[in-house]
DNA sequence: ATAACGAAAGGACATATGTCCCAAAGAATC
DNA sequence: GATTCTTTGGGACATATGTCCTTTCGTTAT
């Protein structure tokens, strides 16, 4: 008997024909706090994830040690798909920004109940294809805008809702320094950013963190967010 | 019956069964020489097409007009697979960079005897997956690297042997100002970056264009080349 | 050949960003 | 509470890159 959550979720996105019932019944449920990482670069990855509920942040880490931002995702997203697909360790390490929800299914069972399944294999087809369209376009807004409109597509994708309007600065991956890393340009420029955007009464420096004051302000800075 | 030729590079790239035999009697081959438009972004896109034969380069334009290159590629690669699955006009434009072959199946016949094939669909997969992957360390490379990482990547992948040393002023893409916006910098930061070339022996300059004088070097300047 | 013109290279300066370091503000230790 | 240590913001300067304009040079028209 298939648990009641996961129907439900199956059906909330209406995928119950894409994990067909031979794979169901190896689909787990997962859940992450705030901050916890779901996988790590590198490390060897089991699980294809489908992210259902929550936030998840995506980056990367270069040989230098620099880290860089790929994407924030919400649901509905795979996780784990591109290694699934190319057979290979954790490309990205993904970390919950907050309470997140994961269904998972472990390899095996996708490869021998996805593999020969249309559906299943159209689904990863519109999911990945997805994917490299929107990476496109994120490398394009990179090359094309300064740090400036990205710091702004970065707060206003952090404080993903009203109540979350702080930065908080004892996440590990919420310092400035880490922000800094996160977009790719060093802590000194952030704060100078920063500076400019407190002028323009944007934000707030507070003990702890960020506070966002202007998020019209910010958004109109920031076209249109790289990072969601 | 089949063309002779089709056969050949069906077994070429060892896809006969990619391919399947439904879909090959409505496979044509195409030819396109250097400097032609195989697609033009923002047109529709009818066919699926196989670079078997050739190198093309693939760039995009902003809504303020800058070129940004994307990437060169070579056999054994897809065109217009990202735009079958999305079901979209073109994203990007795709130009011939030397004599290309093309094998091309039009959409409606991808989609009647591909849609429902897991090994046509594991090998879209396969293609846009690497694809993918591709455009992540192409981003990283990007926001890490200066111009004059990127230029001399560049250089070395227009000269693609040895007889085309000599970046050409006449072609419409190779001109100078082109290349700056290809690889999304300025017309005068790339002169800039010639004339350290120039003093370091690694190019000349030539009425009608650029000769690379070190090979060596220029490839030692771009550790990895990203537009391969 | 000369004048007019347009493309290509480069000078001068402005802006964006990186690096190094220091000072102020907390936090920890004694 | 004084001292030390760590974190954080910011100053000063270097480098990378963009913008504007001038100079140079080859081409075309006369």
């Amino acid at each position: 008997m298939i648990n009641q959550e996961l129907i439900t979720y199956l059906q909330m996105y209406n995928i119950q024909h894409i994990f067909n019932s031979h794979m169901q019944p190896y689909i787990s449920i997962q859940h992450f706090n705030e901050g916890e990482l779901i996988c790590k670069q590198g490390e060897a990855i089991q699980h294809l994830y489908v992210l259902v509920k929550g936030k998840v942040k995506v980056y990367t880490m270069s040989e230098e040690g620099k880290t860089l931002i790929l994407s924030f995702k919400t649901p509905l997203e795979l996780l784990g798909d591109i290694e699934f697909v190319r057979d290979t360790d954790t490309v990205n390490t993904v970390e919950a920004v907050s309470s997140v929800t994961l269904l998972c299914v472990p390899y095996p069972y996708v490869r021998k109940y996805g593999s020969e399944d249309p559906l299943f294999l159209q689904f990863l087809l519109k999911i990945i294809t997805e994917k490299f369209y929107v990476k496109s376009n994120s490398l394009r807004f990179n090359l094309l805008y300064p740090v400036e409109v990205r710091l702004a597509s970065y707060l206003l994708s952090v404080s993903f809702d009203e109540s979350h309007a702080l930065v908080k600065g004892h996440h590990s991956a919420n310092s400035l320094r880490d922000t800094a890393n996160l977009i790719g340009t060093s802590y000194r420029h952030v704060n100078r950013i920063l500076q400019h955007f407190c002028e323009q009464g944007l934000v707030e420096r507070q003990p702890g963190g960020i506070v966002v004051r202007d998020r019209e302000g910010l958004q109109k800075m920031s076209n249109n967010n790289i990072y969601e």
